[in-house]
DNA sequence: TCAGAATTAAGAATAATTCCTAAAAACGAG
DNA sequence: CTCGTTTTTAGGAATTATTCTTAATTCTGA
């Protein structure tokens, strides 16, 4: 693992806001200022294919980016489309007995208010 | 509603394919040859905020749109990327009860082999 | 230490989508 | 209807996100 790659996982699993690739190449450029965006879109996409970090895709925002454990489900807000973490069960059981197949996964992406948006629409 | 809004939304609702709006464009350039790309996009965030059909964001494809009713869920494969319509019960209730709190809705995409590629990778 | 392999920085290329503008179409009051 | 106003369109430019290319750099292990 070369350092660049190491730097970008660690920006990931030490956030909580599920950074765009934008912002992860930002932030890590505050530590390593020779780092190139394209070198951290091709290393997530090596570190999603490998299962370390988990890629969301979100309408009106480019792709974020997540750490992969422990695992958990997301919500994305209606008004302004911030993602929080949230925590269903899992549900592959049941998923698996609907479809009557085997399944390798899901995504689950819950909609709704975020509180700071509930404030701000009252 | 204009006519060009009419015929993109009857493409949308007479399909099963969950198409690209780039496809949607293709198809309906067929019946009317002046449609411009742009009001096909256009139409379809009005379509959408307005709750008519739905947007399916997937990974390494373009965004694919989708009729609104009856309510289902999708499977994406894991291998060649289609998406297929599958039908998972009603989870808003469950999801309510872990998050504790009212929520809008819910985006659930099951990844799995399809079978096509079940075949074909044995 | 050195050759070969892998990875990088930099930026060009591509793909998807949005934005802009002038022209065309739809609408509404008289 | 018909004129003026508003909305929507076609066409294309602009923007955004991402991937690709290439030469240079770094790493690797005999």
């Amino acid at each position: 693992m070369t350092k660049q790659r190491r730097l970008i996982l660690d920006i990931i699993n030490n956030s909580y806001s599920h950074p765009t690739a934008e912002e992860i190449y930002k932030e890590a450029k505050e530590t390593m200022p020779s780092l190139a965006l394209g070198t951290v879109y091709r290393n997530l996409g090596i570190m999603i294919e490998a299962g370390e970090i988990r890629r969301l895709v979100s309408e009106s925002s480019p792709d974020r980016y997540d750490r992969v454990a422990p695992t958990h489900d997301h919500m994305v807000c209606a008004v302004c489309g911030s993602i929080s973490d949230t925590s269903i069960g899992d549900l592959s059981k049941d998923i698996e007995e609907c479809v009557g197949d085997e399944i390798i996964g899901y995504e689950l992406m819950v909609k709704h208010v975020c509180d700071s948006c509930k404030k701000h629409t009252k």
